[in-house]
DNA sequence: ATGCGAATTAGACACAGTCCAATTGCTGGA
DNA sequence: TCCAGCAATTGGACTGTGTCTAATTCGCAT
């Protein structure tokens, strides 16, 4: 019996929790996230679930990408124009973005305060707080790619 | 002559001040952007501008959106993930964004306060700082869509 | 074994955005 | 006025992410 923290059996259980049927390429799909505990791209979720041999399609993917938003077992970043995050980490948090390099990471959301937002109009319900702090390197970056005006 | 606020002559200046060459369809685009003063996805922008008779292509419409933002002249908006969003106001400010209308509104960045962001790792500079607040009506939404598990 | 609903699948599709090679159009000389 | 040169624009092909659909397969209870 594989007793550790991401076994499948454990992995199932949370599922459960989550009126998320566990099945096989659930299971794989959501310890793709919870094992590495990282920011993924639907992209990169498909590769490692399939690595080896292949055995869970595109459609699966997303759908159960969807499913475990729907039900709160993940999380959605929406940082890049080009491509949705998924981030195992439900706990409040921010993020901060390379904008250069792609590369995101938390900002734990204990030490931030944020005050003086304003008031719902009536009727509204907060779905979520997002802080993205973009950064890049200090260093110059090489003009070459830029379609000039002027 | 035509002085109102945003006169093609006025604009040609604002877009000159960001070292832009003001040619016509680079004026109209703006013009969508700054008359209006509100968030407008490309596609909307390349519907406004070709009102009437079309006379802007898409490619246009896109270089001439990634221009501005490079000059400075305009911010993207990234909270939705199948489409950017541009925006013309480029003081400090925040989002309020309703997830179900797709609805983008602008939160004056005076009366909020933001403490306890991390330092950045040396080197790293900021490019800015976005904070969405996402919201919905409190009434239910229908579950007829959702692809259940359970 | 069989039947049945749920899950998965391949592949077509939709759509935002980019790229490229060809054309247009402006500007500044001669 | 004509022309050369260069920037801007253009249509259309292309890419990549994500969705949809109809058909198949899976797992389970009987």
């Amino acid at each position: 019996m594989d007793m550790t923290r991401h076994s499948r059996s454990n992995l199932a259980g949370v599922l459960r929790q989550h009126g998320i049927n566990p099945t096989h390429q659930r299971i794989e799909i959501a310890r793709a996230l919870f094992a590495r505990f990282e920011h993924l791209s639907a992209d990169q979720i498909l590769a490692l679930v399939n690595e080896g041999h292949p055995e869970t399609s595109r459609a699966t993917v997303y759908n159960t990408l969807n499913l475990f938003v729907q039900r709160g077992l993940i999380r959605e970043v929406i940082v890049d124009p080009s491509k949705v995050f998924y981030d195992p980490n439900t706990q409040p948090h921010y993020h901060i973005y390379d904008v250069r390099t792609g590369r995101l990471a938390d900002i734990d959301a204990d030490s931030v305060r944020v005050t003086g937002l304003p008031d719902l109009p009536p009727g509204m319900v907060t779905e979520g707080v997002d802080i993205i702090l973009r950064v890049r390197s200090a260093a110059p970056e090489s003009e070459a790619a830029v379609q000039g005006a002027a």
